[in-house]
DNA sequence: CAATATAGTTTGGAATCGCTATCATATAAC
DNA sequence: GTTATATGATAGCGATTCCAAACTATATTG
């Protein structure tokens, strides 16, 4: 019963949070694209991975990021290695309206907890996630911490690189390792990945 | 920059963990609006309130209930004191639905944390939510428990209601103190309760 | 080289959602 | 009684969002 208030506070919240029309000239799922490509690593800031974390179809999301494409928020480059894919980096316009982000008022409460409720509040939120995408079926998401396809310590390398990507197999900046990738794993607790859906 | 984190995690996390499409032949909106009015108390239970509580406008919220009404979730009372005002109940069909929620899978989410986690967890959730309603200026709602408008204590009254609302001049039931009321006035303290974080 | 799979785009259509009126009724104020 | 205010219902309109299906182009596999 407590279970569902919490349930029912976390999409009201979500909901109120969120203007409803547009802000700064961008539509919600604008909005929401853009956190998208500024959260997300190299691997992950194409059209499909957006989709996928997004939970809409490619057709879906290509549509958005075209919008933010001819807004000139995204900038189109397409891979060396895979003539078919296409990586999406955000612009300064974009990262400039950012700090008009419609979200800021939620973001300010946050702000506002004190620094160890905070962590712990975050924490619980990263569980619930992924056990809610873990039912539904929906990828997981998440960042090198705790990715079972991580490598590296950083104390024991005299090289630059002391991080990579074993899944990739490419090597990581320090920036890289707190940003979100598709191809999260977690550690040992989770399934292995699954076909597709 | 980890208080940002914290609010893309929110809504991503209402984002999916709310279905898109229509679940049980209600839409997102409705689903929304059965919620509302299976939490509220009968004060609140009017199209009024819900558009305050929903974010929206009156003639929006008559939409949403016209159509859980015409699908026989909702049940239209006049008031006997002003002759403007309906009154909605939820019908049994409409409980029965619930147990279909697409929130569901959230709950489960939540009803796997440990209590105490829980407890505390949801407290920030609240806290959270008031502090957005504030500063975008939308109204509050909560309940009795931490409510200015609340009287009695319920262990030194002999007869039958122990409680009562001081706003609308009326005794209360044991049920309705946990109930969402619209007249909702934060007492002094801001967040009700604590349990340990 | 042929067949299949993947990445991304485009099109057409549908549905939801929301707002701004406007109207009807009821209460409250003067 | 007359006016002002509040609640609720309804109609019309626009915008956003989404999906399924068809299509191009590149990779991979046999």
């Amino acid at each position: 019963m407590d279970s569902r208030v919490i349930a029912e506070l976390l999409l009201h919240l979500g909901r109120i949070a969120s203007g409803d029309g547009l802000v700064g000239g961008l539509t919600p799922v604008q909005w929401s694209g853009l956190r998208y490509f500024a959260r997300a690593n190299r691997f992950s800031r194409t059209p499909s991975a957006f989709a996928a974390f997004h939970g809409t179809t490619r057709g879906t999301a290509s549509q958005t990021i075209k919008g933010l494409v001819a807004d000139g928020y995204l900038k189109q480059t397409r891979s060396k290695t895979d003539g078919r894919s296409v990586r999406l980096d955000l612009t300064k316009k974009a990262r400039a309206l950012l700090h008009d982000d419609p979200i800021e008022a939620l973001v300010r409460a946050a702000d506002a907890l004190p620094p160890g409720v905070r962590g712990s509040f975050s924490v619980v939120l990263q569980r619930l996630l992924g056990s809610v995408a873990l039912q539904t079926g929906k990828p997981r998401f998440g960042t090198c911490e705790a990715c079972v396809h991580f490598e590296g310590d950083g104390c024991c390398q005299e090289g630059m690189n002391a991080y990579a990507c074993g899944f990739v197999k490419e090597a990581l900046t320090a920036d890289e390792l707190e940003q979100l990738c598709i191809n999260f794993e977690s550690g040992r607790s989770g399934p292995p990945r699954v076909g597709t859906a």
